[in-house]
DNA sequence: CGGCAGTGTTTACAGGCGTAATCATTCGTC
DNA sequence: GACGAATGATTACGCCTGTAAACACTGCCG
């Protein structure tokens, strides 16, 4: 038997921030994501503590006790999570077909050339398969 | 000088329900829309109504009267909304680069040949420029 | 011309979210 | 062993959202 793999919970946007902080770097404390969090966001130490506890509650991270504080963690991987939203979204917007957000974002913006090359390999593998 | 074309406001899901309905067929009065989303959501006549009226003070609709009625219509077209939402996704979780979601959608879901063609197309059309 | 049916407008209310202050607990230190 | 700093837990509060009922207006019908 494998991990019982719940889907992920729904996370906020405030909450997805402490997410992908986590996801950069775990585990790590409630102050460590203060200090990274706090000037780009423009939190208090508070706030980042509420997301957290509300995160943990939802299961959607860890908490290992180091001393008197926590260590906290992401639950599932970034993946995980990405894709939920990402399939999600092509559903609600394009009818779960791909080639319109590709047009569109065509239309919109540039490929980097990194972004290009690894389409590219994904056609290649694709073409294989 | 073109249309002021301002941004379209943030829209609710279930706005979102309401917007698509009008972008399938408008103009619509708000019990045509009932009718449709009503079964298919559960909604009373008198929910389609609030969120008539949230959408007009956003200046997400157009309304005209006819008789006693309005007939509602989209004050944006539908790619407006959609280029939106999926460009500010692909920002928030993938850093605006396309292909890991082009990844996560493909190891999750197969490619169907209209979304290869439009890959195809996005990569020739990268290389000429 | 008065009331009813159909519409739009206003009000309601619970739950989630963003943001944070305050309370409580727990070590380490004197 | 008591006190203070660090840190988690609880409480707060206003706004947005989902959902809807109550109210108000306006024509048509008898």
């Amino acid at each position: 038997m494998n991990k019982p793999n719940h889907p992920p919970p729904p996370i906020s946007d405030a909450e997805a921030q402490v997410m992908q902080a986590l996801w950069t770097r775990s585990p790590q404390g409630a102050d460590d994501i203060a200090a990274t969090l706090g000037p780009r966001q423009g939190w208090q130490l508070a706030t980042v503590k509420t997301l957290l506890n509300r995160l943990l509650h939802k299961g959607a991270l860890t908490a290992e006790r180091d001393g008197r504080r926590f260590l906290y963690a992401p639950a599932f991987p970034r993946e995980a999570w990405t894709a939920g939203e990402g399939l999600s979204l092509i559903d609600r917007l394009f009818g779960g077909r791909l080639a319109p957000l590709v047009a569109q974002f065509a239309s919109e913006r540039k490929l980097s050339a990194d972004d290009l090359a690894a389409l590219k390999a994904l056609l290649k593998e694709q073409d294989r398969g």
